[in-house]
DNA sequence: CTGAAAGCGCTTACAG
DNA sequence: CTGAAAGCGCTTACAG
């Protein structure tokens, strides 16, 4: 069934299109008689109506369709974004595109090319490693981006993240003030420069505080085999009281998926501090220190900072939020 | 800076845009000179030419995208299903629109009049109740639809779920072999049909089974608290060896929050089986037995279900797959 | 207060 | 093998 068109209103109430379309949009300027503005409403109503963004956008080139293009939805801190962002997008009358890029810079490069095609009016992305020329092809074509969790090294975009180095600082002191004099980082081997910020910045201040540091690094494909290798290094090592600072929510639960199997106790055999939130801590059987980003405020600035962008104003901010380490049980 | 057309091609080809067109789409049926061919694939490459799939939607009545609609795309569940869906879409040439209904019909109706002005090819959706309406209205207007996890009782649309009542059999019958008499099943107060499926497949299989049945029933605004009292109760007047068969993995996780609380072991002082997975149970200190749904096929079905759907074919067909029950430890 | 007309960027019969 | 032309469903100056 063919759906009804401004042409169809505009013939049953027998008037021109643009007289349906100027009170459709509800425009000031041009006053019409309010006789024919409620025909042409009840017209609409009756017909069931539905306007065509497409034909619309096609003429104003404002799609209200933006991109939101992460490494995996189905990753809880993305699918957790995601969710944030939606509830914001929405409110300023956008719709969602999702795309993950898998960690693959030409799955990601797709992506905004197919979003492109698409008519975006703009995209919030978690840029991967490697992209940084697509993305910059984007701002040089001022097409409104802006960064999420992730950002850019040399690469002028509007973004939003949090004080990743800072936060890790704060931890390494802490766990310092504890008298932990060996402590273990569990990273990813990456150059994503906010995971860099979150090593560099445990590094910095455990030299500082002279606390001698462990780092386990591993890669994407074998997560819980790597940690669990990890692991077992700074427990033999290690003769000092033991704690360690996982750096995401996914390498977390693979190291407390570690103790577990290995019947070590949180916080008497070592004391733990993660990154992230994530419904798995519910199980564990210790509250589990954790680094919480205040996702709600960053969804919501970025989606303000890219609408502004769409509305005109190029402006190329980085807005950096303040993570907050919030205690509770696995650290003693 | 303004994009590039099929207009400025053919300008800077010196051909029409209609010769232009036919190369850019390798049409078959009309040849175009090689060399033409060749000159105009070139100049596209130079000026990096990006179609517009906004108009080629409004020509062609296509816009190759598909709207989601799910409860929550921050629940594990759903997150997963997005992925499988996305991937499935991403294959077939789809872009992918979501949006949360968060189990509310009024936002689940406002999100496919949304989802309809941006002139989505088809939408796969996961109906709240009291939703019947809304989507019977796009089933009349035959607009392509196929419904995942849930679906509706009276209304005549194609959809993939999983054999609900069944596999409750199935779990009631394998406890009941296991000599439990007296089982909990945890669910919500819902109208939901296949959640209902589940209970009353359960329900049914108990009677059989001669097995009493304890069922806590909780609404969507307390969870982990309604769960948490019902087990209470449940552990209060059960003088038998216990079981509980969580009906979502929500319910499973505050359960299991529960069990540990109050240093309940599972196997040994409860058996459990849970419905869907999550990371969570990983953290439990015991590996615990739950309900697969083949999501990979789901997703694929369902995708592949709306692509029929799309291209002509108005098959209101139903697949059922079969979720199985995966033992671990939970259960003694 | 209202309408005729151009045009957004495409596709596609049709004609040559 | 290629082009002129109509049209998808809108919006928006412009004219009256």
């Amino acid at each position: 069934m063919k759906r009804a068109s401004i042409k169809d209103i505009a013939k049953l109430a027998g008037v021109s299109v643009a007289t349906v379309s100027y009170v459709l949009n509800k425009k000031e300027g041009s006053r019409i008689g309010e006789a024919t503005r409620e025909k042409i409403l009840e017209i609409a109503e009756t017909i069931n109506y539905i306007p065509n963004k497409m034909a619309r956008g096609l003429k104003t080139s404002k799609s209200k369709l933006i991109g939101l293009i992460v490494a995996d939805i189905s990753n809880d801190f993305y699918s957790g974004m995601a969710r944030c962002i939606e509830d914001e997008a929405m409110k300023l009358g956008y719709t969602l595109l999702i795309g993950s890029s898998d960690e693959n810079p030409s799955k990601f490069k797709k992506l905004t090319e197919l979003f492109s095609e698409q008519q975006v009016d703009g995209m919030i992305i978690a840029p991967v490693m490697d992209s940084d020329e697509t993305v910059q092809k984007l701002v040089n074509d001022q097409f409104p981006v802006v960064t999420v969790d992730r950002y850019l090294k040399d690469t002028e975009v509007a973004g939003v993240r949090i004080n990743n180095d800072e936060v890790s600082k704060q931890v390494c002191s802490f766990l310092a003030g504890k008298k932990f004099k060996d402590i273990a980082y569990v990273g990813y081997d990456t150059r994503l420069p906010h995971l860099l910020d979150r090593q560099q910045g445990f590094e910095q201040q455990s030299t500082k505080n002279g606390v001698e540091l462990q780092e386990i690094l591993v890669g994407l494909d074998n997560i819980a085999g790597e940690v669990h290798q990890g692991l077992d290094r700074y427990f033999q090592n290690s003769s000092n009281r033991k704690a360690v600072y996982f750096s995401s929510n996914k390498l977390a639960v693979a190291g407390l998926g570690y103790f577990i199997k290995n019947n070590i106790s949180v916080p008497e055999d070592v004391s733990v501090i993660a990154f992230d939130e994530t419904d798995a801590y519910s199980l564990f059987p210790v509250e589990i220190d954790y680094i919480q980003q205040p996702l709600n405020e960053m969804a919501k600035a970025a989606v303000q900072l890219l609408d502004e962008q769409i509305g005109g104003q190029s402006l190329q901010q980085s807005m950096i939020f303040q993570a907050r380490l919030i205690h509770k049980k696995s650290v003693r």
